[in-house]
RNA sequence: CGAGGUGUAACUCAGUUUGGUAGAGUGCUUGGUUUGGGACCAAGAAGCCGUGGGUUCAAGUCCUACCACCUCGACCA
């Protein structure tokens, strides 16, 4: 079997092995298009549904919206479809078609809440409406890669409606919150949280937020995003309602999505050259127990009643099949199993098991009578230590400008932070110059000069190289 | 969408120079020996050479169009 590649040795090839060794997707027939093999599916499922109850927790309800939207309704708000016109699938119907109105499949579900909100909304009552989908969108993507950019992505997007407009800045700013916690706490992924700049906002957006994750190779990818639209859209859709002075009023929408993309986050964050590395929230095998002799009915017997015992609390695999450990051992790091529990003659001789973390490879030699105890803390062990080395190489590689730009801008990689004037004009040169492109605003500040024109700074701004 | 590369068995690839009976390793199946870091022996199955046209007595090999994948840009979540 082919190994992976070394990412020192081409960063690239390293997450196209990684993918596929540990069988999260295949290619379709069609471009851009991949099927999410089972592995691959359990980890987005697992995402959805501790995302789910967070969402559900916060009285959000899920809907699920048409794929097709007819194409006067998605021309509706001028910003919104010209920043997705080019990348729209339009579909061929039978019939007549100069008859018939063009139908595309979805790049994003914005005009079909709307158009729902204008049915719905008519009175102060009717507010707020706190809307979530978990489905597929089409965006015609010129390249593609495996989870990072599909022309197919799956994803959830929340799309709500509210009364004024604090409380929809409160809704956009509490989504971003929740982005940024489940990344830290469940990915085990520092994120950098911000505002994006009136050149990176989403189309027909007030106001665009955004958590910017730091990947193995020093390039940043977007990890999710929260909108603050105002009431433009409304607007545009004739979204109105009486408020509670018989006034007509526009409604103040939000809308906040993470897709499958995050799964590659998750591989160029943790990964190594063994393959993918995946945190146990996440993981669709937290544990994957190894019996060493196969021949001995007491280990195998022990091994069953093991895996009862820990199938109650964890998702746990006991591995039956007869390769040999050693093949067993390098299937499931690739896989990126958390945790692996090996027993053979010398741990049933000593009543024990040996313990093995998938990020240090440590063993631990763990007696039987305390298992779960120590396979809880051998996974919180891991989780610190995942979410430990990501704040270290985001630290490690964040550069911050001060008179030097030219030299770290040209390193092409990790976080540059720097004062900034607001002026897209220097935007436009970091990119050109430097091909490093701006992530987000993190606050106001008056204190310094822009470095790029010399002029008074208004925001503090984290520039880098983005998936 | 621009530049470059690739497509032959399930996987990784040789064969293309000079057109002439389809190859290897891994994997798979069966039987046996093994088992604490990708085991070993034996036998077996497996490919209209990405797809469509063309040139030729003869095409995996030459010509042509298309499709998919990879890398780097531009664009995006």
């Amino acid at each position: 079997m082919k190994e992976i590649t070394s990412m020192e040795k081409d960063f690239a090839k390293w997450y196209t092995d990684v993918v596929k060794k540990a069988k999260l997707m295949d290619y379709s027939g069609v471009r851009g298009c991949m099927i999410l093999e089972p592995y691959g599916c359990a980890i987005w499922e697992n995402i959805q549904k501790i995302l789910d109850k967070k969402f559900k927790d916060l009285n959000h309800e899920n809907v699920l919206m048409p794929l097709l939207i007819s194409e006067s309704l998605l021309q509706q708000e001028k910003d919104h479809i010209e920043g997705f016109a080019p990348e729209v699938a339009w579909v061929t119907h039978g019939g007549n078609e100069k008859l018939e109105e063009r139908l595309c499949i979805r790049p994003t579900s914005e005009v079909l809440f709307c158009d729902y909100f204008s049915k719905k909304i008519k009175s102060w009552r009717d507010l707020p409406k706190l809307y979530n989908q978990w489905c597929n969108v089409v965006r015609w993507e010129k390249t593609t890669r495996p989870f990072l950019r599909t022309v197919e992505f799956y994803w959830q997007e929340g799309h709500t409606i509210h009364e004024t407009e604090k409380e929809a800045r409160e809704e956009t700013e509490k989504m971003l919150n929740l982005y940024f916690d489940f990344l830290e706490k469940d990915l085990c992924i520092f994120t950098i949280k911000g505002q994006k700049t009136e050149k990176e906002k989403f189309a027909g957006a007030e106001t665009t937020y955004t958590i910017e994750a730091m990947m193995h190779d020093g390039k940043i990818l977007q990890s999710a995003t929260s909108h603050y639209f105002g009431n433009s859209f409304a607007k545009a859709f004739g979204i109105k309602y009486r408020n509670k002075f018989n006034q007509e009023s526009f409604p103040y929408q939000t809308s906040w999505g993470l897709t499958t993309r995050v799964i590659g986050g998750i591989i160029m964050t943790h990964g190594d050259n063994k393959g993918l590395v995946l945190p146990p929230s996440v993981a669709p095998i937290q544990i994957i127990i190894i019996p060493i002799n196969l021949k001995n009915k007491e280990i195998i017997e022990k091994s069953l009643k093991i895996y009862d015992i820990l199938n109650k609390n964890f998702r746990v695999k006991l591995d039956l099949t007869d390769q040999t450990p050693g093949w067993k051992f390098s299937e499931y790091e690739m896989k990126g199993v958390p945790l692996r529990l090996e027993f053979g003659p010398k741990d049933l001789k000593n009543n024990q098991c040996v313990l093995v973390k998938r990020n240090t490879s440590e063993k631990k030699i763990c007696n039987l009578e305390n298992l779960e105890e120590n396979i809880c803390l051998s996974l919180d062990e891991l989780k610190f230590e995942l979410y430990e080395e990501s704040l270290k190489r985001t630290n490690d590689l964040t550069y911050l400008i001060e008179d030097n730009f030219e030299e770290i801008l040209d390193k092409k990689y990790g976080f540059i932070k720097s004062s900034w004037c607001g002026n897209s004009k220097c935007e436009d040169l970091v990119k050109e110059k430097y091909g490093v492109t701006s992530r987000c605003i993190i606050k106001k500040n008056n204190a310094n000069k822009c470095p790029l024109c010399g002029e008074n700074s208004s925001y503090n701004i984290y520039w880098g190289k983005s998936y």
